[in-house]
DNA sequence: TTGGGTGCAAATCGTTTGCAACAGA
DNA sequence: TCTGTTGCAAACGATTTGCACCCAA
């Protein structure tokens, strides 16, 4: 993990005169220990995985600290629950693919998207400041051989597959 | 509104062995009367302007039948409620625009991101079946002038400018 | 010392559901 | 008649909040 995300934390909570305890620590490190995505519910077990009794509660506050901070972004995996990205410290731009029929996610981002996204955006008059695509497709795999090697997990548990 | 829109409706309910009653008829006409997205409880007000008696459940079960009838589109405009919106039959593809400072919502679509974001997806070995983009920015009349005619209404109503 | 932080349990709020009465086909 | 449909109120589930106690600075 990235340790400079954690000086920028630790940065944003003295500038706000808010204070470095050892909950928002372990909370901190359950989110970033890797760059999957998680729900709220997903990130309070792997901060009690950590340290037990951290409250669900306390979880809910620091998801918010963290998204006013800019280090964690809410993302719209297109389910009930809000889902959180912790990998837009290290790719700014990218997008999710969700195939619909194993629930997996690919998270992929492009250049040439981006740059005409921004000047369509521009064109009408305006600067964009942040975008958020989210692309449901089928694999091909399970269109040609009928099966899709991750298909029994479909649609209630929806898995990252990092970028590149 | 596009008639052949209520024919789809009927045609769905047919094929699903459903009834065309009273409630569907009012709550179709509030939802497909303009192409402004709303929220359930939107359409909910919506509905009882036309027929008072018409219940909460009835419009959330009516919207789960609308989407399901491929004729009405969940759509995330980064709020904390659920947006639903009614132009995807006259404008298939298009894209959402939120000003940051004044709330409004611009719908948009463009034919070389549609294909562009269509290839990236293909490539990585994907059938792309549904897409969602959404686009946060700043108006450039504020930037320049200071102002933007629609600042009051900032954050909670989030307006909408239909396209062209 | 002091103002922010925490855990707990209760409250909130959008949405869903069980049920008895109702109404298309 | 036979099912699907409705309104109501209760249930649900994710998230927020009030409060008394706790602790970083």
């Amino acid at each position: 993990m990235n340790p400079e995300i954690k000086e920028r934390f630790n940065a944003f909570l003295k500038s706000k005169n808010l204070r470095q305890t050892d909950q928002r620590e372990v909370i901190f490190k359950a989110a970033f220990a890797t760059d999957d995505h998680f729900t709220a519910e997903d990130l309070l077990a792997k901060t009690k995985a950590i340290d037990p009794t951290t409250s669900r509660a306390t979880v809910y506050r620091t998801i918010s600290l963290l998204i006013d901070a800019g280090l964690l972004r809410e993302i719209d995996l297109g389910g009930d629950l809000k889902h959180y990205d912790p990998n837009f410290n290290d790719h700014p731009n990218h997008a999710h693919l969700i195939c619909v029929d194993c629930g997996k996610v690919i998270e992929f981002s492009d250049d040439n998207l981006s740059v005409i996204e921004d000047c369509i955006v521009r064109r009408m008059g305006f600067r964009p400041s942040s975008s958020s695509l989210r692309v449901e497709a089928c694999c091909e795999q399970l269109r040609q051989s009928g099966t899709c090697p991750d298909l029994i997990n479909a649609r209630l548990v929806r898995k990252k597959v990092p970028m590149r």
